[in-house]
DNA sequence: AGGCAGCTGAAACGTATGTTTCAAACAAGT
DNA sequence: ACTTGTTTGAAACATACGTTTCAGCTGCCT
């Protein structure tokens, strides 16, 4: 009944493979079969170890969302030890990017995977995907949006909370392209960007986004509803 | 031989259809039986006035991005008539909004599915897609990047050219999801969100980062090598 | 050695997709 | 009214997909 032997290397190989393929063209675009050719197993192999395709998919994510969220809230529980301890926005963040970054014991499974895969689990129209991760990593989730409202607590948190996923939608899309984007800012300026450098120009831009003063109105702020902006309410720092 | 009759209200309505289905769902994940279905008209009418499913694809996006691009770029040239007039950032982001919500003359089209639409050229896999943009708006793109750039001359270049993308990635991407997104913020927040409200909140926190300070080191900046940074940096290395 | 789970390999199944075909319906020109 | 070129409708086609089946293989236990 219990599995004995060693965990099948065929369960990683066809997980790293679908990982990998899965980053580069998305979940409908990539077929069983590409999948376990590119690992060198049968077809049937995924299957018998996952059940079905959604099931792969929702394990591709589990084995690189779990290591990382453990880790990231022994990095939360860390800090919030010192019971004084101010936490602020660029500290939040880049706990986020030294998670992603030191949480990878796999080979050649860099940052941009992550942050595709990431940006695939929203825009792909995988319902069950976006039901999975929220049940299973929604507490964690929910615990370090609490410590960004914490570190700026100016920021009413509906506003909040959009501003999060501004953030993640710039790096997940950043992340998405950034084959294509690197490629395009080579010919275009003749330096290539390693995705590091890329984490260094987002991180103080999210950053200054978080910081800047309130988008809303106090009357839209109370009724939802829509009203012209005064001039520039913008500027934080300037350029 | 010409064709004499009034446009075919097929292609319309195959048109409308499969911008819906395909901001909704993505590429692959709509069949063209879904798309010929809702739009009333016979499978083999696609491929008999389009040709293929791809150039289906391709004519979606030209149809809305041809008037705004035609629209952006008279606007541009307005602006530039003037020879002494600064524009700042805000007015070029608030111009792109502007002209997204203007250039709409058919139903039931609004913002979200034009910025969905971006945000899927770029994270679907689809190569000709991203080719066929390029060709077609590659210009205007640049001359809007070019106005950017003397808006904020401070910025180098390459960063320059991620942070619009950054810009563009966290647009798309809360259009993207919009839908889950403010059916989250209803739940969480009891306030229903318009998507002129988002953008509301969008603009300052995207001029923000625009206007922060630099995440390039010179060093970085002219051999385009990684370099740690001065504070407590991104942490490349360790496990 | 024998037996028996667990796993793999190759083939098949059923379904859905994009595309093609071709006859019928239609609109317009003369 | 007849002809001609264009558009539609229904069916078929070829292919690709996820999934299932089942015979054989492997390694372990008694």
């Amino acid at each position: 009944m219990k599995k004995v032997m060693a965990q099948s290397e065929t369960v990683e190989r066809i997980l790293d493979a679908a990982e990998q393929l899965f980053a580069e063209k998305g979940f409908a675009e990539t077929s069983l079969r590409l999948i376990t050719s590119k690992a060198g197993v049968n077809l049937a192999a995924v299957n018998y170890h996952f059940g079905s395709k959604k099931a792969l998919i929702q394990a591709v994510f589990s084995r690189f969302l779990g290591p990382f969220c453990i880790s990231l809230e022994r990095e939360l529980d860390r800090r919030q030890a010192k019971p004084e301890t101010k936490v602020d926005l660029e500290e939040l963040l880049e706990l986020l990017v030294e998670q992603a970054l030191t949480v990878k014991p796999r080979s050649g499974n860099d940052l941009s995977i992550f942050m595709r895969l990431l940006g695939l689990a929203f825009s792909q129209s995988q319902g069950h995907l976006r039901k999975y991760l929220e049940e299973v990593y929604g507490k964690v989730f929910r615990r370090y949006m609490q410590l960004v409202h914490e570190a700026a607590p100016r920021i009413p948190p509906l506003e909040l909370f959009w501003r999060v996923h501004f953030m993640l939608g710039a790096a997940a899309f950043s992340m998405s392209g950034i084959k294509a984007l690197r490629a395009m800012s080579e010919t275009d300026f003749g330096v290539n960007t390693s995705i590091e450098q890329v984490m260094r120009l987002m991180v103080p831009f999210l950053a200054a986004g978080m910081r800047s003063e309130t988008g809303l109105t106090d009357a839209a702020q109370a009724s939802a509803q829509l009203k012209p902006r005064s001039k520039s309410s913008v500027s934080t720092s300037k350029v």
